[in-house]
DNA sequence: TACTTACGTAAGTATACGCTAACGTAAGGA
DNA sequence: TCCTTACGTTAGCGTATACTTACGTAAGTA
């Protein structure tokens, strides 16, 4: 997951998620996307993205098809989710266990 | 944006942002909390967490306290829920699309 | 004033990262 | 078989990151 986090933390592999989410692309396709950096530097983000199972690969004769893995992303999502609610529930625990004190040295 | 993101890519900061999501916390009660790294490392973690804006920092006497700046996780929070759902009405989208076109031929 | 506490900061180090250039290789065509 | 296409991979480079140790410093205390 945290592989996940800092694949997404990185702009550039964000635009190629962005490119792969609704259709499928192959590695040069996605190369030509980007006309300041190499053919090489994409390949390597496209493998960074991989490792972290964002994206999923299928060979098609020569070439590597490449789309995005909603459940991965699904899974980030979730964990991001939990992440922020496990934080605003402490918040509202405290909130309460507050509340409740004060109602206690009231009565 | 991207400087929070890169912030919250870290195991290490998410833990010291928990501690104080709910309650203020002084750098040395955060660096207690962790017993594998010196206090010098959790000092500029939460100096990172500073630049990225996800802390705000108050002094009292010779003490300096953090909380967690609840308005920038919410910054946050909106931008990656922003960059899911414009993945995903391009996804819907792209199926409108073809059905209106699949229509078409058929008709 | 001298000492302590609670911090940030600077210097140094090992490792990771993003990149380019060069190379290796499987698939297909002439 | 030789050439091209479409890739991944490796080596090398500069910079960033996460860390430690050592130092600097403002705020209190004796």
């Amino acid at each position: 997951m945290d592989t996940a986090l800092k694949a997404l933390a990185e702009p550039r592999r964000r635009e190629i998620l962005k490119l792969v989410w609704s259709e499928e692309r192959a590695a040069a396709e996605i190369a030509a996307s980007f006309s300041d950096v190499t053919r090489s530097a994409i390949s390597q983000h496209l493998g960074v993205l991989r490792e972290a199972e964002l994206v999923l690969e299928r060979r098609d004769g020569v070439r590597r098809i490449y789309k995005a893995n909603h459940k991965q992303m699904e899974r980030v999502r979730h964990f991001l989710e939990e992440y922020w609610t496990e934080s605003l529930d402490r918040l509202r625990d405290l909130a309460e266990t507050a509340e409740r004190e004060k109602e206690n040295t009231n009565g």
